[in-house]
DNA sequence: CAGGTTGAATTGTCTAGGACAGTTCAGCTA
DNA sequence: TAGCTGAACTGTCCTAGACAATTCAACCTG
């Protein structure tokens, strides 16, 4: 087939642009006038017309700012040294095996990262299953799935893997963790905490909450997911029209730290005391500094220990709320 | 417990109406000026501040442009007038019944709307699940799920839907329809269309996109999903990394009908001429005009035909590309 | 050295009105 | 009825200025 790169138009508008960067119109006028960069040149009515070499430097420049870096630092660097900037970011981390007890049946996520560089689709979604039956749900999600995400978010920001590629990554997990969370057997009412799961609007990220789901449902807990991005009045009232003891939000990395503790704080002001929070996920902010009345699970295994200390403080003697 | 309501913001920013109503910051301030509608009051900083009167009458005007009105003929309109417009449209579908074709196991979908209502997130996937094994896969999606999410989405137009139980709801149906697509058998290479699937980056509605995968599946397409929201040189690169036949797009009714058809329109020019295009969804822009090189499929009954039309032009006997 | 406070710099988004290409409408002609 | 044409309509782009919110850097305090 013929797969052209670009044959057509040497240019592209403004919208155009915001379309493939992310970038507001208003901004990338506002750059161009404080730090000269981009130059568009102007088509014959007088309209900015960027080259496909500036809307590739904007690209990386966009994925710079959402790893921390401030525009004004980095905007109006050559190419050469924004790539230089991507490159060295991350620590190599690609050595992370998952064995069973014996050490049989190694799981190298070395092999998932070449499926998913390689385009087998439906290799690695089989490799996943299998993964996942060999290992338990459990492990597959710790030992996995867990530091998966991470060289994948790793491998994307250094900008060696396609956008396209961690969606299919994405899709693969996702389709194997629900599929596991169906074969789970439901709990009864009996000295189980029932959770609201959901994320606050800004977060983007499906699987983190997918991952706790799915140990959380292993524990014996009674799930109510809403899925990603609720608003946090409806998480409020999601709360009270379910009657749930726990309301878990999970936190990525790419979420801005400010409002996570801003959010947090204020959901816990909202909600009554015997409603607990549990904050899980990579979110720098939950390292930080304490949230009063807000339980941090920095990670998976917390969660587990943190169901079983519900269960103890909460006999099975207790009248249910 | 000791639920607090939040206390509402009784005015919106500019950029708030257009996040709510599709409408550009742009095309909001000239019909202030043109038209005198909205007059928006301003903060303490000189900002527009929308009372929600007129993002509800906005959201209105939204949808009788989409239906084919004109700005200069609604816009200035007093929203009694605008409601009888609306009303001539849309007769009431709430009586919308799924029967099996003796008639028994009637499926009332007014008992799913009282579920969501009633917060039975348990109840409601169960019924999904039986339904979903009552119909076959395609007649729920067709007969339950597609006009359920024309229900569900005009209740939340109305307000009559809180954000928390529309994601109860997509999160249900979502779980329904992932766990029917694991069970439906791969097919080999014979003769079936190798699909991509996904959305613009624009598009937030992931439930259509999941539809017409298990249709698809069902139809005996080898599928490959991305997920929602790839940007557009993704798409192209994906297309070329898994050697697919079909480009399929889910365009939802809430995206702006402009980027679906400018998108559609310079996806068609960056892939070869033998990747087909397929779009689907409910977004207005697919009715209004043909795109050259480009398949609608409006309804969910055009996916089935359309992949019978691609088998009997690519006969078996044919080599493979 | 950790942790808080404060002033200065940075940065995205809003404001205003003007311009214009592309689309749609309405009236005329054949 | 069908096709053409000029006028009206409409969304998006333009410039340049302003300012609140965020973030940094320096300082102070325990």
């Amino acid at each position: 087939m013929n797969f052209r790169a670009q044959p057509q138009p040497l240019t592209m508008s403004i919208a155009g642009v915001e379309r493939d960067t992310g970038l507001a119109k208003d901004t990338l006028r506002v750059w161009e006038r404080r730090y000269g960069f981009p130059q568009p040149g102007r088509d014959a009515f007088g309209e900015r017309a960027y080259s496909l070499q500036d809307v590739e430097k904007l690209r990386v420049i966009k994925r710079l700012l959402d790893q921390g870096h401030r525009p004004g630092r980095i905007v109006a660097l050559p190419i050469e040294e924004l790539q230089r900037l991507s490159q060295g970011m991350s620590g190599e981390r690609m050595h992370w095996v998952a064995q069973t007890d014996e050490g049989e049946a190694e799981v190298d996520l070395r092999d998932f990262m070449q499926m998913i560089k390689d385009h087998q689709a439906e290799d690695l979604r089989r490799a996943f299953s299998q993964a996942a039956i060999t290992l338990g749900l459990t492990r597959f999600v710790t030992e996995v799935v867990a530091p998966l995400n991470v060289m994948v978010g790793e491998a994307w920001l250094r900008g060696a893997l396609e956008v396209f590629e961690e969606h299919l990554y994405t899709e693969s997990v996702t389709t194997v963790i629900r599929h596991a969370i169906g074969s789970v057997p439901e709990q009864g009412h009996h000295s189980t905490p029932k959770v609201l799961l959901t994320t606050f609007p800004q977060e983007a990220h499906a699987v983190g909450l997918l991952m706790a789901q799915s140990i959380m449902a292993i524990e014996g807990c009674r799930c109510v997911s809403l899925g990603i991005q609720t608003p946090l009045r409806d998480i409020v009232m999601a709360a009270q029209a379910h009657q749930v003891n726990v309301v878990a939000l999970s936190c990525s990395m790419n979420m801005n730290p400010n409002q996570v503790i801003d959010g947090l704080q204020e959901l816990r002001a909202m909600l009554p005391a015997e409603v607990v929070i549990w904050a899980g996920g990579s979110s720098p902010a939950l390292r930080r500094r304490e949230i009063a009345g807000v339980v941090p699970l920095t990670q998976l295994s917390d969660i587990a220990h943190e169901v079983r200390k519900w269960r103890a403080t909460h006999a099975p003697k207790a009248p249910q709320r």
